[in-house]
DNA sequence: CCTACCGATCGGTAGG
DNA sequence: CCTACCGATCGGTAGG
């Protein structure tokens, strides 16, 4: 109620959303605010009204996708489900964000690094304490068998990186469907993590 | 012997080198010809005697790398070991120049992405082309009962992109051992692959 | 939301 | 390998 959201909220999110898409086929930085305006249908000058800088639209981003997970995150963490089902759960939001969330998702996991200071220390601090969450989550189901003993904070980076290689999916021409890749994927990396003994 | 190699190639060879550290620190897109001339130490114009543009940097960059994992991975096809014994040195070899051949590395694996036509395609050509070859190695194994059965074109793409996860490794301060790292990495691996009945 | 425009910087060339 | 410089384009602002 205290902002009224009508055009002009609408207006602004068009922009993120165009902005997503262009950052991530180009990059950010070879990415133009003319560019940018012309998809948007205005003005490199009027794109001014709606945000304040090139900078603060990969902010808008970055953050909103780690806000995204973290959240996310929180839920599993206060649920009562068992630590291989909590995993499950993680990896699974992933894969599903990766193919439904595209855009943001990737432009958030590699054009991050064009973030200035501060955001840039703040975006690299969340990312390393969602790692860190993640990684105990998984020492936890070791200690409680329900995990093969493998080191946690290198099978973190394995199995969100193995997640980034959906990006090789949407760029295949033969694809398989979204649900097929989503149940291949979660079968391997559980199977990473599952004791098969 | 027929061309002289002596401070000519490696003056270039510097250029391509400390090219490819900023590339990977700043992207393709936000590194400027001056400040890459700063690096290395001369004025920017002179950079054109060596180079013939900033395109040609990337292409070099690009395809040695390309190079370097086809000539590897022609060797291992070659070669008498059983499959999952392939598959084991070609993650091992990914594993190893992501750690000691890394700025050449990252770049071709972000960056390619800026490269123009025609060599965008041939690049992206060349990449398909590897991951097949990498698949069929899989469906080989699954054949012959060495590998568990999986959907061979998603474990690679899980495969090539954990691997690229080293990336994080790499900007992590409490690093373990590059030893460790390849040993941790390649167990979770090949788990992945291997039948456990 | 537009026209008009700013200073800065870009990749690259001419000519020596 | 340098000085001097090109046209193009950049992110962003002024003023309406």
């Amino acid at each position: 109620m205290a902002k009224t959201p009508g055009k002009k909220a609408s207006k602004k999110g068009l922009i993120l959303q165009k902005a997503a898409t262009m950052f991530r086929h180009r990059g950010f930085s070879a990415t133009s605010m003319r560019d940018l305006a012309e998809e948007v249908g205005i003005e490199a000058a009027s794109l001014y009204n709606h945000i304040n800088s090139k900078q603060e639209i990969l902010e808008a981003i970055c953050f909103e996708v780690a806000n995204l997970f973290n959240e996310h995150m929180d839920q599993v963490e206060a649920s009562s489900a068992n630590t291989i089902a909590k995993i499950e759960r993680i990896i699974r939001f992933h894969i599903q964000q990766m193919i439904d969330n595209y855009e943001q998702v990737f432009v958030s996991d590699r054009e991050w690094r064009r973030l200035e200071e501060p955001y840039l220390s703040n975006f690299q601090t969340q990312r390393r304490t969602y790692r860190k969450r993640f990684a105990s989550l998984i020492e936890k189901g070791i200690d409680k068998k329900e995990i093969r003993s493998l080191d946690a904070p290198t099978a973190v980076l394995i199995i969100l990186h193995a997640i980034g290689g959906i990006e090789s999916w949407h760029r295949s021409s033969q694809k398989i469907s979204a649900r097929e890749l989503e149940e291949n994927m979660l079968t391997i990396l559980i199977d990473v993590l599952r004791k098969n003994d």
